[in-house]
Order: C-alpha cells, then structure tokens, then sequence
DNA sequence: GTGAAAGCGCTAACAG
DNA sequence: CTGTTAGCGCTTTCAC
C-alpha cells in the first residue's frame, strides 16, 4: 500500500543520507547537546545537502502540541488591536511559537466559529478580547484544559484569567478629568453594546463619575453605534441637535472621537471651545488630529506581551503572573478644554 | 510502550462509540453523501456525544496539506496591510483555510526567518509584499513548489506571480494630478528605499512625470524616512528649509503625509494654501485628517481577496485568474490646491 | 456501503 | 552516545 509521499525530504532520508537513525536525526534537531560532535556534523551536512526541513504536522503528532497560539479579536481592520497582536506576536516568536489570528467582526457566532477552528488546528493556547460571551463556549474550552486568557479586560470579581485594565475604573477616570473642567452637560458616544462587555462598563463607568458628582447621564445623551469614524460624524450631529447642548462629549474609542470632531467642525463649531471631545485607547490617531485628541492611553504593547508571556507559562504547566492588572493613564491633549462659560 | 495520549477524543473513540470503522467516521466527516443515513446519523451523536474535534495534526499528516496558508508582511501596527490582510482572510476562510500572519519590520533577514517558519508549519501558499529579496528565498520556494503570490505590486515584465497595482505608474499618476495644479517646485517624501522596491518605484514614478514636463525631482527635494507619523513631521520640517520652498510635497503614504500636514501647521502654514501634500494608500486615516488628505487609493481589499483566490486555484493545480493587475484611483481631496501665486 | 490496515513524518521510551 | 520501535490521529486504497 505505497502511498504518494510529499516529495519534501523526510527525518529518514537524512537519517539514511548521514549513516544514521532517525532518533539521532530528532535529537540533533531537539536537543543537540546530547550528539557526539562528529555524529553532529553528519546530521548537519546531510540537513543541508537535502534542504531538509521538519514537517510540522509530524512533529506536532507526536509531540501534543502545536507550537502555536491562537488570538480571537473583533477586528484587525483597525488599529486597535493590532498594536497588541504585533507585541504578542514578537513575544511569542521569541519561544518559536507562530500566532493565530482570527477575527470576528464583533459577531458571536462568527467568534464561537474561529474559537472552534483554533482549537481543531490544535493551538496551544487561546486569547480572547473581553469576558462576554456564552458560558457554553467557556465550557467547551474548559473541557479541553486549554490556556486560556482574556485581553482588554479586568475585573477583580472575573472568574477568568484575565490581563489588562478595568474598563469601568478607567472610563470613570476620563469622566473625572473631564469634570475636573467644570463640564455639566455630558454626553457619551459608545460603541454597540450588544455582547460587548467593554462598552458596558465603559459607559457604567461614566455614569458613575456623574453620579458621584451629582449628576446623571441621561439616556437621550448616549449614542450607540458601530465603531467607526463615520459613525461618530453621524452619532456627534446627533448630540449636537441636543437640548441642552452638550458641552463635552466622551466617546468610547479613538476613531469615534475622530469622527466626532470632524462633525463638530463641519457643524462651524470649534474643540475644545465649544464643545471638548474625548476619546479612548490612543492608539497613533489620536496625535495626528487636530486638535490632538485627549485620551485615555490603554497598555496595548503591554497587554500583547502579557497575554502571550500567561500563555507561555500556562502551556509549561507554570503559574501565570501574578499581577495582571494594568494601568491606563490619561493623557491630556488639546480636545478637553474647560466647559464654556454660559 | 503506552504513549500519553491527548486526553481528546479521537477517530477512533468516536468509531468505538458509533458501532462503526473509522473509515466510516472519516468518509462522515468528509465526504458524507457516500454513507447511508442511518448510519450517518449514528456517527453524528457519537461525534456530539463526545465533543470530538477532529485533530488537524493528523488530517494533515495524512493529506499532505494544512489548509493554512501563510502571509509575511512588513507591520501589521497600521493600517496599510490590515484592511488586504482582513479580505484575504474572509476569502480563505470560505474555503476553511486559516491565515497565517506573520511580520518583518522591514527587515530582510525577519522576512527570510518568518518564511522559514511559516513553510515548515506546511502552509498551502504563501502571500509576500513586494518583489525585492534574495534570489535563493525565491529558489527554495520554488523547490518546493510552494504556491507562490506578491501583492501589493504589479509589473509586467515580473517573473512572478503578482497581485496589484504598478507602483511606478500609480506614483507617475499622482505626480500628474499634482503638476495639473501647476506646481513646479515639488519634493517627496519616501519610506526608505533599501530593499523596498515599492518605495523605489514610486519615486521613480514620480521622477517620470516631472521629466515629462521638462522638470527634475532634485535629491535635495526628497527625503527618505521612516513610515511613521513623527518620521513624516521631521521630514517635512526638513523640506520647509528647503530654497526655494515646494509647493507641494508627494508622500509614499498617508502616515508620512499626515505627519507632514502636521508640520505644516507647526510651522505656522496653510495646508494647501502654502503647501499641498498628498498622500498614498487612502487608508482610513487620510478622511479623517483636515483638511483632508487627497490621495492614491489602493484596492486593498481587493488584493486581498484576490491574493486568497490565487493561492486557493493555484493550490488545487488550476491556473490563477487572468487579469491580476488592479487599478489604483486618485482620490482628490482638500490638501491639494493650486500652487500659490508667485 | 463499510471495514481492515498501511502509512503520513516525527518523537520518546527503552535497550544496548 | 545511538539505534530500535511503537505509537500520535487521520485518510485512503483494497477487499468484501
């Protein structure tokens, strides 16, 4: 029952071409240390001679695992979460392991699909952006012993391994500094709140700075819409139409804010004058508008580098480390000025 | 000699547990209109049963494919190969095929290592930016009759399989647009040059365009950077010392571009009143600047796409379509204006 | 329509 | 230090 083989030389054909086994072929390869120099020196010849190189699936066989990690997130069309997928990914490559990555485009199912296909592809471990989503989902992964951890997101109560920042705190912290300029009249731009738990406790976290001030975030000055620069134009014209006027608008993410400014200039108003917007993440957009965008810097670098260094120490059986609390910092720019006198 | 196995179950749990061969369990999963349905159904529970996931070491060991295909590109932290990168992968994954991303900073040797890497995991294909490497990169792809696609360029005479636009002509195109509004004195600002035919290209494309109305692309009028937003800012300071000044500055991407606008402000000078720029890319940045960024739009996403669809025909030994050579399209935009007055 | 069994390329006991 | 050999989980002839 010969059977058609991949053409690519094989461990036996080095094996064969250096005068020896096919164990001392993987040993040479794995773990050279343990090889007579001159036996080395055949393997290496032969390797070269042949343009030999290690099947992966073959090893991963025999091996149970796939070198290989896998990150779900929304969207990689966008800035984002790239930032934090080219640190994970520099990260994991320093222990020669190749990153996975999916999107979902915000959509469960579409999630609950890549998950699957990762898993099939036998990743050995799995990021995923923010806690939200089917219990069933944290089952099945359970099940299957698989590092897990989950980016964007922290929460001390999380039942999950979680690596990052507390979402709720840090938009509580933006609505502070934008109080701080005596705004009264607040509105908010939020992404869809639909299965995204970030959005939740971003705009619970708003609401919990207003309230500790006093005042309250009515429902009529929250927009939600998708994540995108038009649609912040939209949702700012919008709030614009508002009586009262707002005089400052948190928004829920960078490109929101962007798209929110330009509408504000196309309505002849001017930020921070009339109107402060502010924004979330800082990814490099923000420094490029003008005004530059005042923001809440999110650690996406760091939380890239972490995610992967838990998933590393997970997959050894290690423990992960143990701070994985992250801090966001804002940072003021020229978009949040003080509240217009009235 | 009991091996550990995974712990997951497998083929032949589920052929145990079904009454059934594996074979049987096998043919259900991937060919299923050749079982009766009786005993279709019988291997589906035992499959729900036991929560198999089929292992992908294994199917592809034995097929001699991964349904995997590879992608190298120079960054993923920006947009510029995002949004080509997302289509890709929405294609591939029609055909159940998941994309491997990969990046090199710009670096020859990381391009060499990622490729490396990505051809021992036994990717299907492989999708490069660009056309310049080493000619043994191209050799051992070949030997390995690895399908084989570069995007992101298209020449003619170009040995390769390419996917894209020509950069010398895109740049030639956007020259034009610039030289309509009658501006003589124009500099250029580039993405380094030294490995990045992309880069070579379009400054030659715009050195073309000039000579055709009699005019020169001084060395002192352009300047070669890195793409990034502050690089784009340093450069354009640079050219502002420039005698005499240029009216209009063509930059190798939206980032450089919007960093350039950026000094232009700095310097206290009206985009495009005392100077135009223009950009290259049309990423979603170049909308949301101000006055916004008149720019060479680049059928991201359909490069993508067709990138995918290539790999996919190719890999099943059907030729790839024909006409692979896309358009690129002048976007004009507010910081293109006329050449001021002498 | 279904089963038996060989084999894909590699690793890891175990023996020597 | 090195060779022998039994799998890892899946697909695919070849018989029945």
């Amino acid at each position: 029952m010969e059977r058609r083989r991949s053409g690519q030389p094989t461990l036996e054909d080095v094996a064969r071409h250096a005068g020896v086994s096919t164990a001392t072929v993987s040993r040479c390869l794995n773990d050279p240390d343990r090889l007579r120099e001159d036996t080395r020196q055949r393997v290496h010849q032969a390797v070269e001679h042949l343009g030999y190189a290690p099947n992966f699936a073959g090893r991963a066989l025999a091996m149970h695992r796939t070198d290989t990690m896998g990150a779900v997130v929304p969207t990689i069309d966008n800035a984002i979460f790239s930032r934090g997928l080219q640190a994970m990914q520099e990260r994991l490559s320093r222990d020669n392991i190749t990153l996975l990555i999916a999107s979902t485009n915000y959509d469960p199912e579409q999630e609950r699909r890549q998950i699957h296909a990762l898993v099939a592809r036998g990743v050995d471990g799995l990021m995923l952006i923010g806690e939200a989503r089917d219990a069933s989902l944290y089952e099945f992964l359970e099940a299957r012993r698989l590092p897990l951890v989950l980016t964007w997101v922290w929460r001390l109560e999380s039942p999950h391994l979680c690596v990052g920042f507390d979402n709720r705190v840090s938009a509580r912290d933006v609505a502070a500094k934008v109080l701080e300029q005596n705004h009264t009249h607040i509105a908010m731009i939020s992404g869809i709140t639909r299965h995204n738990d970030r959005a939740v406790q971003r705009i619970a976290g708003v609401r919990d700075a207003l309230q500790a001030r006093g005042l309250r975030l009515d429902d009529r000055m929250i927009v939600e819409t998708q994540f995108e620069f038009t649609a912040g134009t939209t949702a700012m014209q919008t709030l614009l139409s508002r009586e009262p006027r707002p005089t400052a608008v948190i928004c829920s993410n960078d490109v929101l804010a962007t798209g929110a400014m330009y509408a504000v200039r196309q309505a002849g108003l001017l930020v921070p004058d009339d109107i402060s917007v502010v924004g979330f993440d800082d990814i490099d957009l923000a420094s490029m508008t003008s005004p530059q965008l005042a923001t809440m810097r999110v650690p996406h670098y760091q939380m890239g580098e972490m995610a992967a260094e838990t998933l590393i120490r997970l997959r050894s059986g290690l423990t992960p480390p143990p701070d994985r609390h992250l801090e966001t910092v804002f940072v003021p720019r020229g978009s949040l000025g003080p509240a217009p006198a009235v």
